[in-house]
DNA sequence: TTGTAAGCGTTATCAA
DNA sequence: TTGATAACGCTTACAA
């Protein structure tokens, strides 16, 4: 592939005036500048990026590490991430995690090694990713979920108020023995939305024992649970589940049952989906503004990384309730 | 960030040694080699990723550019190349085309840039991006849609035959008046799909008319166009809809009209999702191996960039018809 | 305004 | 087995 120096001898310049000339410096003759620009359109020339980056020690490179690209929720923050970064003339690299710690660290390692400007953390486990990179140098926006041991920017969703919500919502229609199916233990927005079922339960004044149960955050784990929930002797007459992809497997279970949401079993779900409002009836979510909090993330990264050193925020955006058929009143 | 040299003084050896050591090689005193790996240690040493690629003249890096991050189609795709690539040690940089050429157009330029190993593209529209990447020798492969110019290896999904198999499925149960809601023209899926629906017609000895519409492959795009099908002085009763974000439109649509699907409209729609067994009758669907068509997408082309210089190949997979309610006889 | 040349941090060649 | 050194392709003082 064609070199500087290439289009340099081409144009019969320096390479440094076609350095210039490419990265339209103004202090170039605009004859040379217009050789230089048919030399390396004639020779496909194209900057040697590694090369680039190593000179000016700084890549245009943000890491987004998630913990599922196929969870709608992550995917749109992504979106969110990547128009403000593009806007902004960043890349981004997206990192599946599957919520496993070593794996987190595998991503770290690369974000470290290929010296990305910055790295959007959704961190899995209790491990130190985000002290590591800060130790290099390298920003860090954490995601979702505050980082588990030190501080530093990150962007959370409300999640214990919005499940308390949700939670007083279904005692308002009138369920009695509310029960929550949540993600494993550990993950802060699996505990925190246990958490606020609890508040939701004592603000209700209801005590329904512990009728909870934890999965992962896929459907495939959560049926398991599901059918354990429905199997308690006395069984919950409304479900509180904490993402999008466990309630498809909570709906499952109650159609095997044969029972329906909104009659004989109040359901709300964290995470709205297009299909929530197909289904009979209309599953009731707590809607989060994933796009927003990748938005945010992003540009609180680049502040960062623009060089930005006052104290670290915690940006909390609010998730609302959209009641829909499956939490009526039993 | 420390560097080699740090390193090498740290451990008192030159630096070669320490490169030796750091990666492995056999020909290095083992006294040696762990006083560098302390010293590297010691310093947080993390090799700078740009020099070492700039050097080797070579990335671990593919890219993957699809259409839309948020379509499960794609995440799956993902999924399948990201679990190859990284037991081959690669990294993958996801990029969003949204089936925009300027936008496909930017990415290849990065990843031409960048130097990437090589790049699994779903080509939108007409462009000539595996031209450009194969003239700076950059490996490609094309998923999920064949390159519009040139040949090239390529893994695709027979959805021409799918697409005519769901047609006289619908028209074996009785259906007689099929329409099709596909994508957009010039998108091959789309235009597959339409294909092989009037295959099926044909097959099938029915003459429809012409009770198709596009939209993109959205939902929102699709609504307008689901409604504009029903809407006919003869509307279809029932439609082949020719992705998964716009049958949830065709669904709506037909809820709000009170029409219900196995009944008075089938539907069988492209891609399977966990949803679908959720309404009231669960969608028939066109089942792809999207993860499948990921993984082996990837593995072409690893061997590609190892060197493997035998003829391209067309990779067909096919897709498989799941018979639900939504499509039983009318 | 242009050119020369140093240097970014590696790896690989060549001698020792 | 180890070390000195060139080279990868670019940007940026500094000189002219």
């Amino acid at each position: 592939m064609a070199t500087i120096s290439e289009v340099a001898e081409r144009a019969g310049v320096s390479t440094a005036t076609v350095s210039r000339a490419l990265n339209g410096k103004d202090s170039v003759d605009p004859a040379l500048a217009g050789r230089v620009l048919a030399a390396a359109d004639e020779l496909g020339y194209r900057p040697n990026g590694p090369a680039r980056n190593l000179r000016k020690q700084e890549t245009a490179v943000l890491a987004l590490i998630i913990s599922d690209v196929e969870n709608p929720f992550f995917t749109a923050i992504s979106r969110g991430v990547e128009d403000v970064a593009h806007d902004a003339g960043y890349s981004v690299v997206l990192c599946n995690s599957d919520d496993d710690p070593d794996k987190e660290r595998e991503y770290v390692e690369v974000a470290l090694q290929e010296r990305v400007a910055g790295v959007l953390l959704s961190p899995a486990g209790r491990g130190d990713s985000a002290e590591k990179l800060r130790a290099h140098d390298t920003p860090v926006v954490a995601i979702d979920r505050p980082l588990p041991r030190s501080g530093g920017d990150t962007v959370l969703v409300d999640t214990r108020l919005a499940a308390r919500e949700a939670t007083l919502h279904l005692a308002e229609q009138g369920y009695r023995r509310l029960g929550c199916l949540t993600g494993p233990e550990g993950v802060p927005t699996a505990d925190d939305r246990l958490a606020g079922y609890r508040d939701g339960l004592r603000a209700a004044g209801l005590d329904s024992g512990e009728l909870v149960r934890r999965s992962d955050f896929k459907a495939t784990g959560a049926a398991e649970a599901a059918h354990s929930l429905l199997a308690e002797r006395q069984p919950p007459d409304a479900i509180l589940v904490a993402n999008n992809a466990m309630a498809v497997s909570v709906l499952a279970a109650l159609d095997e049952l044969g029972m329906r949401p909104g009659r004989d079993v109040g359901v709300v779900a964290f995470d709205d989906a297009p299909w929530t409002v197909l289904i009979d009836p209309p599953l009731s979510v707590v809607a989060q503004p994933a796009y927003d909090m990748g938005a945010t993330a992003a540009q609180l990264l680049l502040g960062r990384i623009g060089g930005d050193h006052t104290e670290t925020t915690v940006t909390t955006l609010s998730a609302h309730l959209v009641p829909r058929g499956s939490s009526r009143s039993g």
